[in-house]
DNA sequence: CTACCTGCAAACTTTTTGCAGCCCA
DNA sequence: TGGGCTGCAAAAAGTTTGCAGGTAG
């Protein structure tokens, strides 16, 4: 892979768009959605290119990566740490502003013999909009 | 998609075959890796039919689907409640015994007006046989 | 018998990559 | 000026699907 360990990052207009994307939406979006956005500012801009900066900042520690089923990701412009909560009706994800539940890292290590780094906590069920069911 | 609400499912060799793999291994495989091993036993099989039927057995809830980044799933024969760890070394993924954290699911509720039907908890870090760095 | 299931292969989706030219630092 | 970055298009990788024949119940 380019852009590896010690490599310098370059700014430029791709990146610094797709960055704009991200910070000013609180939807939590696919690639595809970001180069349909972006592409309203920079119509060339190729799908590649995408992806290659969303990398180069998910590497950079500026945004965060969502992984959830089969082949596609998500991704939030906010890099703090936070839990996330998925409507299964309507598909809108929101951001828990809860304190990271730590202790669960501790009770792990303890009981598996394990070194805990992180972990990741998702939440299902319905959002207010759609709890009328 | 077929076999969907209403329909029956049949017993065959083929699905018979992928089930016993799953119950029988501690690792938590791909659908590829259960491929290679259901070939050693029906070697004509194909990896359509061990897709249809990693689906068929996860609707049924004789699996569990643990989605994990980018494009692959891994599965798991154990389909009774529990986390996982992922050691970040090795790759190995170990079944946690700690009993579910369901105080998390109110407090996320309460905070944030929603209703929680389940959560996904994944913890990442060194093994015990990692540990050594 | 008859629906469901299978093998095969082609199609799909999401993401990555090779290349030649471009442009940021 | 040089080494990363870009657009384009092709390729990867994982998963799904259409079809015609096979088989469980």
């Amino acid at each position: 892979m380019k852009n590896g360990d010690g490599v310098k990052y370059r700014m430029t207009k791709q990146k610094r768009v797709i960055l704009e994307v991200l910070k000013n939406t609180k939807s939590h979006p696919t690639a595809d959605w970001v180069y349909d956005k972006v592409r309203k500012k920079i119509p060339n801009i190729s799908l590649g290119t995408v992806y290659r900066n969303l990398n180069i900042l998910k590497n950079q520690g500026e945004i965060l990566e969502l992984s959830y089923g089969k082949g596609f990701s998500r991704f939030d412009g906010n890099a703090s740490m936070h839990y996330h909560f998925t409507c299964e009706h309507c598909g809108r994800i929101l951001d828990i502003e809860t304190p990271e539940f730590i202790e669960m890292e501790r009770e792990v290590a303890k009981q598996m013999g394990v070194k805990v780094a992180r972990h990741r906590l998702e939440f299902y069920g319905s959002c207010p909009d759609c709890m009328t069911d």
